[in-house]
DNA sequence: GGCCGCATGTAATCTGTTACATGATTCT
DNA sequence: AGAATCATGTAACAGATTACATGCGGCC
């Protein structure tokens, strides 16, 4: 279990996911973030974060290490995910994102997990931000209304993040379809 | 001139828009921001940080301060901008955002500034942006399209960035009209 | 001989947040 | 009496980027 109760990133839980398919050293999922399918078309990291994540992930006991002697190169510490990192994950996988500029990173690296598992897990995961998107829309559509034609700046500025949001809320339709 | 050729923030500029429209004070600024207002409604920053870019501003020379003693609290230090700053700002004024992501803050910001300045600069900015957003939107949509249905999650993303940019086209069009 | 790939990291730096520090005045 | 406002900052920390460090093997 975690050594501390602090909060994983975004950036750690998205590791944990890679790690719940297979065991992985960290030259491995350097090398898959870098091509830009997948994971790694959404989200990118530099090789010394990633060591770094995954040192406090170790730390946090959320996953264990096996070492792998190499012969001439330094041995792979390849990490398998544990019962508390599972559960992270899980946990994870299907919340949805508590505020709409979350959709772009956070958003896509939950359904690039979510579509690895099940179409299910999909549905649950589209169904839920969809109604989070409904609420951020009615709050900002009535905010857009309320500011009269003397705060047209404002205006402007919800009326940006309302048609941000109904384009959200089209493209979540679509993902929730199954692929054609 | 500015003692060194570090690039601006865009939060140095934003607040070097600031006090292109009158001298002003840290507090001052921290004040305005605070409110859900104009610039406030879109950009955010907490006080030690201000103080924190205010003192840059000044070291680089975009700025010139002038002490006003207050008897009992500490002597306010009044911001003003010279024409380093102002030509600074200028240039970022009208410039499009580099990146599809910047527009939901640092656009926001630039939109702010120049709906005080005049409407044609409205025009020149809303005009560039657009161009910009429409190149973006044809690299998008031929990525989406040259994805086969066996990447669909590859596909998923890039249609999740059209229908951003697709939104944001609708939107800048509505910017550029005078206010009702 | 020189560069790329494998495999691990550390150190320095940058932007930004949180917390701390001071001290008079005004409001509740 | 205690809290909020005015007005300035410093210090510590967290997340991320950039640069540095090591060392073997294979390719051109």
């Amino acid at each position: 279990m975690p050594s501390t109760d602090q909060l994983l990133l975004t950036t750690e839980l998205a590791l944990l996911g890679l790690l719940s398919e297979r065991p992985m050293h960290g030259y491995d999922i350097y090398q898959q973030l870098r091509q830009p399918i997948g994971l790694g078309l959404v989200w990118r990291i530099k090789r010394s974060q990633l060591y770094a994540l995954l040192a406090r992930l170790e730390g946090q006991g959320y996953v264990a290490v096996s070492v792998e002697p190499q012969g001439g190169r330094p041995p792979r510490r390849v990490l398998h995910i544990n019962e508390a990192g599972r559960s992270a994950f899980d946990a994870w996988l299907t919340s949805p994102v508590p505020r709409p500029r979350d959709l772009r990173l956070d958003f896509l690296a939950k359904l690039y997990f979510a579509r690895r598992e099940d179409p299910d897990v999909v549905f649950q995961l589209v169904c839920r931000q969809r109604a989070r998107c409904l609420e951020w829309l009615a709050e900002y559509t009535a905010r857009a209304e309320a500011c009269q034609t003397d705060h047209p700046f404002e205006r402007l500025v919800w009326q940006f993040r309302v048609s941000q949001l109904q384009a959200d809320l089209g493209w979540l339709d679509a993902c929730g379809r199954p692929d054609p």
